[in-house]
DNA sequence: TGGAAAATATTGAATATTCAACGATTCCCG
DNA sequence: CGGGAATCGTTGAATATTCAATATTTTCCA
C-alpha cells in the first residue's frame, strides 16, 4: 500500500503561528528601525513604564526571554542609559529594574509606532477579525499553561 | 494633565502572537526532544518529503529561515545524513535539496509526534476554536503579504 | 539555631544567527 | 554577441543566544 501523503506543513497550527508571528514582528521591527531598537527592548521598556521596579525574573517572564538573554540585553540597555538596576532591599537576591527618563521618552515614541501598526492591521484585516484573533490567542495561551 | 497609561503589552497582537508561538513551539520541541531535532529541521524534512528537489531559496522561504541560517542548518543535517545536496542541472546556480532514506524515516516519526500535539491541542482547546484560529491566522498572513 | 535546599541573577564557554561581502551562474538588452 | 546587472548560494566576522556552572541571599525544617 502506498504511503498516504501527510498533512502539509502549512496546515499545522505551530507553523501558522510561526509564520504570522514572523511577519508581524518583521513589520514592527521595520517601524522601530529608525529608533534602532529591537522589539524585545520595546517590551522591556513597556513593562517598566508603570514606574514600579520589576525583578529580572518577572521581566524575563513578561517579555518572553530567558534569564541569561535578558541579563545581556539589559546590560546593553543600561549602557544606552535606557534602564537602570537597583538591588531590592526586601530581598537582596533580587535586582529591580527601572526605566530612566530617556527610556520613558523612547517608550512613548515606540508606543506610537506600535499603535500605528495596530491601526494599520485593523484597517487591512478588519476590526472584527483582529478582535476575534486576539481573543482566540488569549484563550489558547491560557489553555496552554 | 496626567499622562494616560498606554495599552498593556499583553493586549498587543504582536505580543499575543509571540506568546502563543513560543508556547506551542516549546511544547512541540519537548515532544521532539527524544529525537534530538529542532522544530526547524522538522519543517525542512517535511517540505522535502514530497521527494522533489527544492532549492535553498524555496526552502528558506518555506521554513521561515533566512539564507545563511538555512545553509548552516542544512550543513548539520547533511552531516547527520538526513538530507543531501544536488546541483541543479537546469540552473547551475541552484542547489536542490533532497531527503535521504534516514531523513524520511525520521520525518515520519516527527510527523506522528506533531500530529499527537495537534490532537492534544484540539482536545483541550476545542475543535472549533482551533479551526477558527487557523483560519484567522491564514487570512492574516495573506493580508500581511 | 544551623545548615541543607531553593531562589535569584550573572558569567563564561559553546553554539547559533545575522550582516555584509563574495564567487559563480544566468539573464537581459544594446 | 558581449558585458553589465541580477540571482543564487555560501562564507567569515560580528553579534546574540543558550546551556551549565557559579555566587549570593533567603527559606525551611530538623
Amino acid at each position: 500500500m502506498a504511503k498516504s501523503p501527510s498533512k502539509p506543513i502549512t496546515e499545522h497550527l505551530a507553523y501558522l503561528l510561526a509564520q504570522a508571528n514572523r511577519e508581524i514582528n518583521r513589520q514592527l521591527d521595520a517601524r522601530f528601525r529608525k529608533e534602532g531598537v529591537p522589539v524585545e527592548q520595546w517590551r522591556i521598556l513597556k513593562v517598566l513604564s508603570d514606574g514600579k521596579g520589576h525583578s529580572m525574573g518577572e521581566l524575563a517572564e513578561a517579555v518572553l526571554l530567558n534569564h541569561p538573554t535578558l541579563t545581556k540585553m539589559v546590560d546593553r540597555m543600561v549602557s544606552d542609559a535606557l534602564v537602570y538596576r537597583v538591588q531590592d532591599a526586601e530581598d537582596r537576591r533580587k535586582v529591580l529594574m527601572f526605566s530612566s527618563d530617556r527610556g520613558k521618552a523612547l517608550t512613548q515614541r515606540l508606543n506610537s509606532l506600535a499603535l500605528s501598526q495596530e491601526a494599520f492591521i485593523a484597517e487591512n484585516y478588519g476590526n472584527k477579525a483582529t478582535a476575534d484573533l486576539k481573543r482566540l490567542l488569549e484563550s489558547l495561551i491560557e489553555k496552554a499553561n
